[in-house]
DNA sequence: TTCACGTGTAAGAACTTTCTGACATGTGAA
DNA sequence: TTCACATGTCAGAAAGTTCTTACACGTGAA
Protein backbone atom coordinates (compact mmCIF):
# COMPACT_ATOMS: atom_id res chain seq x y z
CA UNK A 1 0.00 0.00 0.00
CA UNK A 2 1.46 3.25 -0.79
CA UNK A 3 0.71 6.44 0.93
CA UNK A 4 -1.55 9.01 0.52
CA UNK A 5 -0.62 12.21 -0.39
CA UNK A 6 -3.20 14.20 0.85
CA UNK A 7 -3.47 18.05 -0.52
CA UNK A 8 -2.83 20.61 2.14
CA UNK A 9 -5.93 21.28 3.03
CA UNK A 10 -7.24 18.16 3.48
CA UNK A 11 -3.60 17.15 5.55
CA UNK A 12 -4.75 19.77 7.69
CA UNK A 13 -8.08 18.14 8.20
CA UNK A 14 -6.91 14.70 8.99
CA UNK A 15 -4.40 15.95 11.28
CA UNK A 16 -6.93 18.31 13.66
CA UNK A 17 -8.95 14.77 13.58
CA UNK A 18 -5.71 12.56 14.55
CA UNK A 19 -4.97 15.07 17.20
CA UNK A 20 -6.96 14.53 20.19
CA UNK A 21 -6.48 11.71 22.21
CA UNK A 22 -10.18 10.53 22.58
CA UNK A 23 -9.95 10.32 19.13
CA UNK A 24 -7.15 7.97 18.74
CA UNK A 25 -8.66 5.71 21.16
CA UNK A 26 -11.69 5.69 19.24
CA UNK A 27 -9.11 4.69 16.31
CA UNK A 28 -7.75 2.24 18.67
CA UNK A 29 -10.62 0.86 19.73
CA UNK A 30 -12.11 0.21 16.24
CA UNK A 31 -9.32 -1.05 14.83
CA UNK A 32 -9.86 -4.18 17.04
CA UNK A 33 -13.26 -4.72 14.81
CA UNK A 34 -16.32 -2.89 14.24
CA UNK A 35 -18.90 -1.22 16.67
CA UNK A 36 -22.06 0.31 16.64
CA UNK A 37 -21.81 4.06 18.42
CA UNK A 38 -24.05 3.53 21.66
CA UNK A 39 -21.89 0.35 22.56
CA UNK A 40 -18.72 2.01 21.44
CA UNK A 41 -19.61 4.80 23.78
CA UNK A 42 -19.53 2.51 27.36
CA UNK A 43 -16.59 0.65 25.95
CA UNK A 44 -14.56 3.78 25.77
CA UNK A 45 -16.27 5.83 28.73
CA UNK A 46 -17.54 8.77 27.13
CA UNK A 47 -21.28 10.38 26.71
CA UNK A 48 -22.79 9.02 23.59
CA UNK A 49 -23.31 12.72 22.06
CA UNK A 50 -19.45 13.11 22.64
CA UNK A 51 -18.77 10.09 20.85
CA UNK A 52 -20.61 11.09 17.95
CA UNK A 53 -19.22 13.92 17.47
CA UNK A 54 -15.84 13.00 17.42
CA UNK A 55 -16.90 10.04 14.92
CA UNK A 56 -18.26 13.01 12.59
CA UNK A 57 -15.01 14.85 12.92
CA UNK A 58 -13.11 11.66 12.43
CA UNK A 59 -15.68 10.60 9.20
CA UNK A 60 -15.45 13.62 7.68
CA UNK A 61 -11.88 13.61 7.97
CA UNK A 62 -12.05 9.64 5.89
CA UNK A 63 -10.37 7.99 8.67
CA UNK A 64 -13.58 6.09 9.94
CA UNK A 65 -16.48 5.49 7.73
CA UNK A 66 -20.41 4.43 8.77
CA UNK A 67 -22.80 2.49 7.78
CA UNK A 68 -26.64 2.75 9.31
CA UNK A 69 -28.08 -0.95 9.61
CA UNK A 70 -30.88 -2.68 10.52
CA UNK A 71 -30.26 -5.27 13.46
CA UNK A 72 -31.98 -8.47 13.26
CA UNK A 73 -34.72 -7.02 16.10
CA UNK A 74 -35.43 -4.19 13.65
CA UNK A 75 -33.27 -1.65 15.49
CA UNK A 76 -31.46 0.89 13.70
CA UNK A 77 -27.43 0.46 14.71
CA UNK A 78 -24.89 2.91 12.67
CA UNK A 79 -21.62 0.76 12.48
CA UNK A 80 -18.33 2.28 12.09
CA UNK A 81 -15.27 0.88 10.97
CA UNK A 82 -11.76 2.08 10.46
CA UNK A 83 -10.34 3.33 6.62
CA UNK A 84 -7.28 2.32 6.43
CA UNK A 85 -5.37 4.96 5.85
CA UNK A 86 -1.65 5.54 5.16
CA UNK A 87 -0.15 8.88 6.00
CA UNK A 88 3.48 9.34 5.64
CA UNK A 89 5.27 12.63 6.96
CA UNK A 90 8.13 14.47 6.61
CA UNK A 91 9.35 17.41 6.23
CA UNK A 92 9.39 17.27 2.74
CA UNK A 93 5.96 15.53 2.48
CA UNK A 94 4.76 18.45 4.29
CA UNK A 95 6.11 21.34 2.38
CA UNK A 96 5.11 19.73 -0.80
CA UNK A 97 1.39 19.53 1.17
CA UNK A 98 1.67 23.31 2.18
CA UNK A 99 2.45 24.43 -1.10
CA UNK A 100 -1.12 23.56 -2.34
CA UNK A 101 -2.94 24.86 0.79
CA UNK A 102 -5.97 27.84 -0.31
CA UNK A 103 -4.32 30.46 1.32
CA UNK A 104 -7.37 30.10 4.27
CA UNK A 105 -5.71 31.02 7.23
CA UNK A 106 -4.07 33.80 7.43
CA UNK A 107 -6.20 36.43 5.18
CA UNK A 108 -5.42 39.83 5.54
CA UNK A 109 -2.52 41.30 4.24
CA UNK A 110 0.52 43.47 5.88
CA UNK A 111 1.37 43.11 9.60
CA UNK A 112 3.04 43.70 11.95
CA UNK A 113 2.63 47.71 12.49
CA UNK A 114 4.83 47.98 15.73
CA UNK A 115 6.36 51.33 15.78
CA UNK A 116 10.13 50.56 16.61
CA UNK A 117 9.83 53.18 19.17
CA UNK B 1 15.32 6.78 7.78
CA UNK B 2 12.93 4.66 9.91
CA UNK B 3 10.01 6.31 11.41
CA UNK B 4 9.35 7.54 14.95
CA UNK B 5 7.53 5.49 17.10
CA UNK B 6 6.06 8.03 19.44
CA UNK B 7 4.64 7.91 22.62
CA UNK B 8 0.49 8.63 22.15
CA UNK B 9 1.13 11.96 24.51
CA UNK B 10 3.69 13.12 22.47
CA UNK B 11 2.43 12.06 19.20
CA UNK B 12 -1.02 13.75 20.11
CA UNK B 13 1.60 17.40 20.37
CA UNK B 14 2.93 16.66 17.13
CA UNK B 15 -0.10 16.28 15.12
CA UNK B 16 -1.31 19.18 16.60
CA UNK B 17 1.45 21.61 15.79
CA UNK B 18 1.09 20.27 12.45
CA UNK B 19 -2.36 20.59 12.09
CA UNK B 20 -2.29 23.89 11.05
CA UNK B 21 -1.92 25.78 7.92
CA UNK B 22 0.35 28.82 9.06
CA UNK B 23 2.38 26.02 11.18
CA UNK B 24 2.71 23.76 7.32
CA UNK B 25 3.52 26.75 5.82
CA UNK B 26 6.32 27.94 8.30
CA UNK B 27 7.62 24.45 7.94
CA UNK B 28 7.56 24.87 3.99
CA UNK B 29 9.41 27.98 4.02
CA UNK B 30 11.76 26.42 6.94
CA UNK B 31 12.70 23.74 4.19
CA UNK B 32 14.11 26.03 1.96
CA UNK B 33 16.61 27.03 4.37
CA UNK B 34 16.52 28.38 8.05
CA UNK B 35 15.64 31.75 8.75
CA UNK B 36 15.33 34.10 11.76
CA UNK B 37 12.36 35.13 13.00
CA UNK B 38 11.28 38.42 11.95
CA UNK B 39 12.61 37.71 8.36
CA UNK B 40 10.65 34.90 8.36
CA UNK B 41 7.43 36.74 9.50
CA UNK B 42 7.87 39.27 6.73
CA UNK B 43 7.92 36.03 4.32
CA UNK B 44 5.19 34.42 5.68
CA UNK B 45 3.39 37.55 5.86
CA UNK B 46 2.31 37.22 9.46
CA UNK B 47 3.03 39.34 12.03
CA UNK B 48 6.50 38.69 14.38
CA UNK B 49 4.71 37.63 17.89
CA UNK B 50 2.05 35.50 16.23
CA UNK B 51 5.27 34.01 14.67
CA UNK B 52 6.83 33.36 17.87
CA UNK B 53 3.88 31.53 19.24
CA UNK B 54 3.74 29.37 16.49
CA UNK B 55 7.22 28.41 15.90
CA UNK B 56 7.24 27.77 20.08
CA UNK B 57 4.89 25.15 19.45
CA UNK B 58 6.77 23.73 16.68
CA UNK B 59 9.46 23.59 18.64
CA UNK B 60 7.80 21.85 21.62
CA UNK B 61 6.55 19.08 19.14
CA UNK B 62 10.17 18.75 18.26
CA UNK B 63 9.64 19.75 14.64
CA UNK B 64 12.13 22.78 14.48
CA UNK B 65 15.03 23.83 16.26
CA UNK B 66 15.89 27.52 17.58
CA UNK B 67 19.39 28.70 18.39
CA UNK B 68 20.13 32.23 19.35
CA UNK B 69 23.00 33.52 17.51
CA UNK B 70 24.99 36.82 17.28
CA UNK B 71 25.45 38.39 13.91
CA UNK B 72 28.71 39.81 12.76
CA UNK B 73 27.15 43.29 13.12
CA UNK B 74 26.36 42.26 17.01
CA UNK B 75 22.61 41.79 17.02
CA UNK B 76 20.86 39.06 18.81
CA UNK B 77 19.10 36.66 16.17
CA UNK B 78 17.08 33.56 16.66
CA UNK B 79 17.73 31.14 13.85
CA UNK B 80 15.64 28.15 13.04
CA UNK B 81 15.43 25.17 10.94
CA UNK B 82 13.45 22.40 10.46
CA UNK B 83 14.15 19.46 12.47
CA UNK B 84 14.38 16.34 10.25
CA UNK B 85 11.17 14.10 11.07
CA UNK B 86 9.66 10.67 9.55
CA UNK B 87 6.17 9.69 10.78
CA UNK B 88 4.24 6.92 9.81
CA UNK B 89 0.56 6.87 10.23
CA UNK B 90 -1.31 4.12 9.59
CA UNK B 91 -4.67 2.37 11.72
CA UNK B 92 -2.27 0.05 13.71
CA UNK B 93 0.44 2.48 14.56
CA UNK B 94 -2.24 5.02 15.72
CA UNK B 95 -3.75 2.28 17.80
CA UNK B 96 -0.49 1.28 19.21
CA UNK B 97 0.37 4.64 19.85
CA UNK B 98 -3.11 5.54 21.89
CA UNK B 99 -2.75 2.34 23.75
CA UNK B 100 0.04 4.51 25.76
CA UNK B 101 -1.97 7.56 26.00
CA UNK B 102 -1.72 8.67 29.84
CA UNK B 103 -5.58 9.22 30.44
CA UNK B 104 -5.43 12.65 30.09
CA UNK B 105 -8.33 13.79 28.82
CA UNK B 106 -11.89 11.82 29.20
CA UNK B 107 -11.26 11.96 33.09
CA UNK B 108 -14.56 11.80 34.84
CA UNK B 109 -15.84 8.00 34.88
CA UNK B 110 -19.06 7.41 33.87
CA UNK B 111 -21.48 9.62 31.60
CA UNK B 112 -24.49 9.39 29.44
CA UNK B 113 -27.06 9.33 32.33
CA UNK B 114 -29.09 9.82 29.90
CA UNK B 115 -32.61 8.49 31.07
CA UNK B 116 -34.30 6.80 28.14
CA UNK B 117 -37.85 8.71 28.84
C1' DT C 1 20.08 61.02 20.79
C1' DT C 2 17.47 59.02 17.54
C1' DC C 3 16.54 55.63 14.17
C1' DA C 4 16.33 50.97 12.26
C1' DC C 5 16.73 46.58 13.22
C1' DG C 6 16.87 42.45 16.17
C1' DT C 7 14.91 39.90 20.49
C1' DG C 8 11.03 38.62 24.06
C1' DT C 9 6.51 38.88 26.63
C1' DA C 10 1.88 40.02 28.37
C1' DA C 11 -3.20 41.36 28.28
C1' DG C 12 -7.38 40.86 26.13
C1' DA C 13 -10.41 40.14 22.16
C1' DA C 14 -12.16 36.78 18.96
C1' DC C 15 -12.86 32.46 17.55
C1' DT C 16 -13.07 27.32 17.73
C1' DT C 17 -13.34 23.03 20.01
C1' DT C 18 -14.95 20.22 23.51
C1' DC C 19 -18.43 18.62 26.58
C1' DT C 20 -22.96 18.16 29.21
C1' DG C 21 -27.66 17.83 29.67
C1' DA C 22 -31.78 17.97 27.52
C1' DC C 23 -34.95 16.76 23.91
C1' DA C 24 -36.74 14.13 19.73
C1' DT C 25 -37.32 9.92 16.90
C1' DG C 26 -37.68 4.82 16.26
C1' DT C 27 -38.02 -0.51 17.39
C1' DG C 28 -39.29 -5.02 20.10
C1' DA C 29 -40.51 -7.22 24.29
C1' DA C 30 -42.83 -7.47 28.95
C1' DT D 1 -48.54 1.19 27.97
C1' DT D 2 -44.21 1.09 29.62
C1' DC D 3 -39.51 -0.21 29.48
C1' DA D 4 -34.97 -0.86 27.38
C1' DC D 5 -32.32 0.05 23.79
C1' DA D 6 -31.06 2.15 19.37
C1' DT D 7 -30.66 6.64 16.59
C1' DG D 8 -30.13 11.92 15.99
C1' DT D 9 -29.83 17.05 17.32
C1' DC D 10 -29.64 21.36 19.86
C1' DA D 11 -28.30 25.14 23.31
C1' DG D 12 -25.12 26.74 26.24
C1' DA D 13 -21.14 26.32 29.39
C1' DA D 14 -16.25 25.58 29.66
C1' DA D 15 -11.88 25.37 27.94
C1' DG D 16 -8.44 26.00 24.54
C1' DT D 17 -6.36 28.29 20.45
C1' DT D 18 -5.36 32.06 17.66
C1' DC D 19 -4.36 36.81 16.87
C1' DT D 20 -3.53 41.97 17.76
C1' DT D 21 -1.71 45.61 20.12
C1' DA D 22 1.40 47.31 23.15
C1' DC D 23 5.19 47.18 25.91
C1' DA D 24 10.09 45.68 27.46
C1' DC D 25 15.01 44.98 26.26
C1' DG D 26 19.31 44.93 23.21
C1' DT D 27 22.79 46.50 19.25
C1' DG D 28 25.14 49.58 15.50
C1' DA D 29 24.97 53.51 12.50
C1' DA D 30 23.60 58.37 11.26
Amino acid sequence: MTPDRPSGDHLVEVLAALANPIRLRILATLAHGRDYVSHLAREIGISRPLLHMHLQRLEAAGLVVGTLELSDDGKAMKYFEVADFDLHLTAESVAQAAATLTRPDPAPGPADKEKPR
